[in-house]
DNA sequence: AGCTGTACCTGCAGGC
DNA sequence: TGCCTGCAGGTACAGC
């Protein structure tokens, strides 16, 4: 379901709810999630433990645990994080359920099933070599780092580009579509083919955008909410993603939609070139 | 190497 | 009402 601005969003709130909180109980209500170990290994392995810190890298939501293990969550399209009373009702989606000190539980849903979480060893970003690998946070580099990677490491269409998390972490299909609407680029766009100056466009659209929706929440397009079930707030400000038909809010055109990479691109043909 | 399609799952909306 | 199709914010992998 989310991009970097909900997966940060759900990460400020479980920093604020769950560091120096004691996960007594783990119920593996069903193991699929746990890809690289047993329901028993996992459980055995995090209970007694606390929560040190609650960071991101990419998508992904990284919690250190006090045993000098991390748990690396993947939400992928479904996922959810929830927040509630101990022993509140689980639905048919509930996989996991993290039972905490001070009576409240941290639920693991997921209707599609494709979220994961793994536990690794070490604690460091930069330790854990499933997340060293990933390209740099989206928020986090200078325009000539940009530049340079854009221009030396690929060719191909800019959307797709966008979206590759080993090339660039934190944008998905919303805020691909968002930033190259903002950079007046067509998603179709192959990047050898891009000026310095839209370049820098997609450059300054991603420091924009990003920041913004974080500071909104997040974007609620589908179903994606916090870990108190909160909607994102950042949907009424989106000027292209999902408004295929739509008026253009900056020209007299329409939004239109198109496939690219098996992914719904929303554009307005006027206002990217 | 880098595209494309497909797969992983389930639910929901829209058309007939 | 019900059946069918297409679609969904992410990624991995096979095959060209």
């Amino acid at each position: 379901m989310p991009e970097m601005p909900e997966v940060e969003t759900i990460r400020l709130e479980l920093q604020k709810e769950l560091k120096g909180k004691r996960i007594v109980q783990v119920e593996v209500v069903r193991d699929r999630p746990l890809v690289n170990s047993s329901a028993e290994k996992f459980s055995k392995s995090v209970e007694g433990s606390t929560v040190t810190e609650v960071k991101r890298r990419s998508k992904i939501i990284v919690v250190n645990l006090s045993t000098g293990q991390t748990m690396l969550i993947h939400l992928k399209m479904t996922g959810r994080l929830l927040y509630k009373l101990i022993d509140s009702p689980v639905d048919k989606h509930t996989h996991i359920v993290f039972k905490l000190d001070g009576g409240h539980e941290l639920q693991f849903r997921d209707v599609r099933k494709f979220g994961y979480i793994k536990l690794v060893s070490g604690s460091g970003l930069s330790e854990i070599k499933e997340l060293a690998e990933l390209g740099p946070e989206a928020t986090e580099l200078s325009l000539a780092e940009f530049e340079r990677l854009l221009t030396s490491k690929r060719k191909g269409k800019i959307k797709p580009i966008l979206m590759d998390q080993n090339f660039l972490s934190g944008l998905g299909n919303v805020y691909a579509d968002e930033v190259l609407f903002y950079a007046g680029v067509l998603p179709i766009r192959d990047v050898s083919a891009l000026s310095a100056k839209e370049i820098s466009l997609i450059y300054e659209g991603i420091q924009k955008i990003l920041p913004a929706a974080v500071k909104h929440r997040g974007s609620s397009v589908n179903s994606y909410v916090d870990i108190f079930e909160n909607p994102g707030e950042y949907v009424p400000r989106l000027k292209v993603y999902g408004r295929e038909g739509q008026p253009c809010f900056q020209c007299s055109g329409f939004v239109e939609r198109t496939k690219i990479g098996g992914r719904s691109a929303y554009f307005c043909p006027k206002c990217q070139k």
